[in-house]
RNA sequence: GGAGACGUCGCAUAGUCCGGUCUAGUGCGCAUCCCUGCUAAGGAUGUGAGGGAGCAAUCCCUCCGUGGGUUCAAAUCCCACCGUCUCCGCCA
């Protein structure tokens, strides 16, 4: 949900961000007067109840002789109230449907444009140039295939197209690397977090994940929960409804959770491998900050995140994400790519993006100021997951088809240097 | 799954039977000030959230788990739901 005092204040700015989004700049109008008309109907409705209440303590008090003319006087302005409250609460109802589909105004600075509109910040490490080192390039279904790490066939049999086992060393590389982003997470001050996945309908739609991508998550129809496809979901709803004391500084945590997503709308793309999955693990970073540090706080998990690649030295760009490719919570979105040798492209294994105050608006998460409680900033940001995997296995490939451990990571597995096959 | 108890403005509680004086009382905690001269005690005032009017003091509306209903009037009566706790059963 967004600012709607900020957007009284500043329309253009909402419209820009419409403009950048590819959205429509008039629906801010829309909003504008909707809320005007909100204020007007609730303002009527107030006054009359004020009366109405003061008649209602006369009939109580009044003596039995006054009692019936107060009594009739009271009656009479029931309905009047009855029809006020009824055009207040459809004007209400009327701008949160508008509300509830607004997208978060963008940050001024971010790309417009779309999917491929995305600007490259840099790029970090230089890509293996295997051809120069005298064999062809494996990719990680068959690096795995050869460790006995992935399982995609077995996956398939018990439960469907893009699912997977890991397996031997394929389990035990995603447990270390797991591992070490909380290591590292609780190294830089979050608390670590192990968050339920089912969530409720009010948690969902909080996080601002039921709205354009809503056929993306897994819902169990029985028990009216759903999947989460991330655990910033369970950590954006865990200060729901409370007010926080931000005045030390952002509070943050890294959840470790499993992540479901139903892919759906993306037939074709990446079926081969665990590059796209139904389900996988992260290690997410989620900070509740003051507005005033949320972009700075932002850069922090960029870095924390870069940190994390390079532990596991892996070559990747980071992009600002478009504006029209943000989803609807996000003010602006920094990715990183890793480098994939099998596609010689880069793909994404981070995202993390500046939520402002849209889902502490929608989640009544606040923190008390000296001059009263205001929204939250909320942020999120991948610190590691399943599809490194991928990129550790691609590019750390050596020709007889082992796979060197990154150094950060051998401490998480036993001291182990080289994956190799059984 | 079965039985019972309970959900009140930080915490703890009063209020609910019998609707109006609840415009929600009290204690603790907290804040400011006063007194005191000091690892004490006492006193005064204030102290939930959201929205709105006003330069301001201040005032108005909504919220007593959630949503409906009855009524001139609901913390209080009715219905449904959610949650918590205790005991039992079942299962990791």
């Amino acid at each position: 949900m967004i600012d709607l005092k900020a957007l009284r204040d500043d329309p253009q700015l909402a419209r820009d961000s419409q403009l950048a989004r590819g959205g429509d700049p008039a629906l801010v109008d829309v909003l504008l007067n909707l809320d005007e008309l909100r204020r007007a109907n609730l303002t009527e409705f107030e006054q009359l109840r004020a009366v109405q209440k003061a008649a209602s303590r006369l009939v109580g008090k009044a003596a039995p002789a006054d009692r019936a003319a107060a009594l009739e006087y009271a009656r009479s302005l029931a309905d009047q109230v009855r029809a006020a409250q009824e055009l207040a609460d459809g004007a209400q109802r009327d701008l949160d449907a508008v509300l509830a589909d607004f997208p978060n105004v963008v940050e001024p600075g971010t790309p417009p444009g779309g999917e491929n509109d995305y600007v490259v910040l840099r790029e970090v490490g230089t890509p293996r140039d295997f051809a120069a080192e005298g064999f062809d390039v494996l990719d990680h279904v068959a690096l795995g295939e050869r460790l006995g790490a992935i399982d995609t066939a077995r996956g398939a049999k018990v439960s469907g197209a893009r699912f997977y086992y890991l397996t031997g060393v394929g389990a035990r590389l995603e447990l270390a690397l797991l591992m070490a982003a909380v290591d590292q997470a609780v190294a830089a001050g979050f608390t670590p977090m192990i968050t339920p996945t089912l969530v409720k309908p009010s948690v969902m739609a909080g996080t601002g994940f039921l709205g354009a991508h809503a056929d993306e998550v897994y819902r169990l129809e029985a028990d009216d929960l759903y999947l989460t496809g991330t655990s910033e979901v369970a950590l954006a709803g865990y200060h729901a409804d409370e007010i926080l004391d931000l005045s030390a500084g952002p509070l943050r945590y890294a959840g470790w959770s499993a992540c479901y997503r139903r892919e759906a709308g993306s037939y074709g793309k990446d079926t081969a491998g665990i590059i796209r999955v139904h389900q996988f693990h992260k290690v997410e970073m989620f900070s509740y900050a003051p507005v005033e540090d949320a972009a700075e706080e932002h850069l922090r998990l960029l870095a924390w995140e870069e940190e994390m690649l390079a532990k596991v030295e892996l070559p990747y760009r980071v992009i600002d994400v478009a504006a029209g490719d943000l989803g609807s919570s996000a003010a602006r979105k920094y990715d990183c790519e890793a480098w994939l040798p099998s596609q010689g492209r880069y793909r994404e294994v981070t995202s993390t993006s500046n939520c402002t105050t849209f889902q502490a608006r929608r989640l009544g998460t606040r923190e008390r100021t000296a001059t009263g409680t205001r929204p939250v900033a909320t942020l999120n940001g991948t610190l590691a997951t399943t599809r490194w995997i991928v990129a550790i296995l691609e590019n750390h490939q050596q020709a007889d088809g082992s796979v060197r451990v990154p150094e950060a990571l051998r401490p998480y597995l036993g001291g182990l240097d080289v994956l190799t096959g059984r």
